[in-house]
DNA sequence: ATAGGGTTAG
């Protein structure tokens, strides 16, 4: 009887009187931690609120959770789940949705579908929300098997849902996933927003239909760096790079400025289409119009761009002078780009540290005592067939230094 | 009066 005068005043107090003010200042501040690049200072001051015996309301917990999910802190991701489990906030679809993101973003797939699975109910936001997490953990096809699961429900998919969907057909190659998906948009009137054109343009490009792509790409009203950066990538991608370079200054006449990843594509372009002088060019106007620090990836572009066109000296230059290690990739493109033309002024430093960074790949062997053979170095390649056996790595039928 | 969950790139 007690009890229920209380529960009852707990629900007047909540229709009356307004909450303390300092539980929506926290609220605010935690928030503003989670969105921001240090999402651990909403974790900080989550803990810090509770010392003070501040008690956390409906809407603290999905701040604090995103938070956590945001910086990968599981640990404390699970004492937060705690909390909420002793506090009943497990029940409200906020809460219960936003944990089992907070799991999946820390990569604990296991967690987010146990968080899942003990839901009361289900909405379309969970459902999506598992999907997401599945494609996050690089589990394709379990994010299918969970979309199977979720027809079978009574809840319906939607654009948001789509989208995670068409991420797991990408990577799985499923072409006639991602058809079916399409169809789906299509019969069921979906508005085509930027997110879900953008992944079916990612879905046809990545599936070699270029000309799908393309479809999606013109039919889109409005579009982003990401949409661009997809297309114009894609298109490099498939050899098509001319027409990725023309989509490039159609962007920059549409006032959108590039970014490291988009000049990542435009350089594989130049690079494959044997265009210096205009990979040059974007590498320049990439470091000097639009201030973007060359990464690992923009070196190695210059460096298979020079190699493939025979300009080793360049090449060369390159390798010595970029501010961080080449890795394993660059490296071979440049020894193979030696062999080819005949370039025997090497360093054999670089064949070791390829040998040293990536001892387990035969071709690295093949490479490197191609290049010995090259100059006459037949020691080397002795002591290389022997490095190589000792590895357990067969030789490979048909190559030169096998004879 | 004022807040909250799921989506896209190399």
């Amino acid at each position: 009887m007690l009890f229920r005068v209380h529960l009852n005043l707990a629900r007047l107090r909540k229709s009356w009187i307004p909450m303390p003010p300092e539980v929506f200042a926290w609220n605010t501040t935690i928030r503003k931690h989670a969105k921001s690049d240090y999402p651990f200072e909403a974790v900080k001051a989550f803990f810090t609120m509770r010392r003070m015996g501040i008690p956390a309301d409906n809407y603290t917990y999905p701040f604090v959770l995103k938070g956590c999910g945001r910086c990968c802190r599981v640990g404390e991701g699970r004492q937060v789940h705690c909390l909420v489990v002793k506090s009943g906030f497990l029940l409200d679809h906020y809460v219960g949705n936003t944990l089992l993101s907070m799991y999946g973003d820390c990569g604990a797939i296991r967690f987010a579908r146990m968080v899942f699975d003990e839901m009361p109910e289900r909405d379309v936001v969970s459902w999506s929300s598992l999907i997401a997490a599945c494609v996050t953990c690089n589990c394709f096809s379990e994010a299918i098997l969970v979309f199977q699961q979720m027809m079978i429900s009574e809840v319906k998919l939607n654009s948001v849902t789509i989208v995670s969907l068409l991420c797991a057909s990408t990577h799985l190659g499923s072409l006639r996933m991602g058809e079916s998906l399409h169809l789906y948009i299509i019969v069921n009137d979906i508005k085509l927003d930027i997110a879900l054109g953008t992944a079916l343009i990612e879905m046809y490009s990545r599936c070699g239909h270029l000309e799908k792509a393309l479809q999606v790409f013109d039919s889109m009203s409005e579009k982003n760096l990401k949409t661009w950066t997809v297309m114009i990538c894609g298109l490099s991608n498939h050899g098509r790079g001319e027409d990725a370079l023309s989509l490039f200054i159609q962007m920059e006449k549409a006032g959108l400025k590039p970014d490291s990843i988009l000049f990542t594509g435009l350089l594989c372009a130049c690079s494959h289409l044997g265009l210096v002088k205009e990979g040059q060019e974007y590498f320049d106007r990439m470091v000097n119009a639009y201030n973007i620090d060359p990464k690992l990836e923009h070196y190695g572009c210059m460096v298979d761009l020079f190699g493939r066109a025979g300009m080793m000296k360049e090449a060369y230059e390159i390798v010595k002078s970029m501010p961080m290690e080449p890795n394993s990739i660059i490296l071979r493109s440049f020894l193979s780009a030696c062999k080819i033309h005949g370039w025997d002024h090497v360093d054999d430093h670089f064949k070791e540290i390829l040998l040293e960074i990536e001892p387990t790949l035969g071709a690295n062997y093949v490479l490197a005592a191609n290049m010995s053979a090259m100059s006459c170095q037949w020691d080397d390649m002795a002591k290389l067939r022997v490095a190589m056996k000792g590895r357990g790595l067969k030789k490979v039928p048909g190559c030169s230094w096998v004879k």
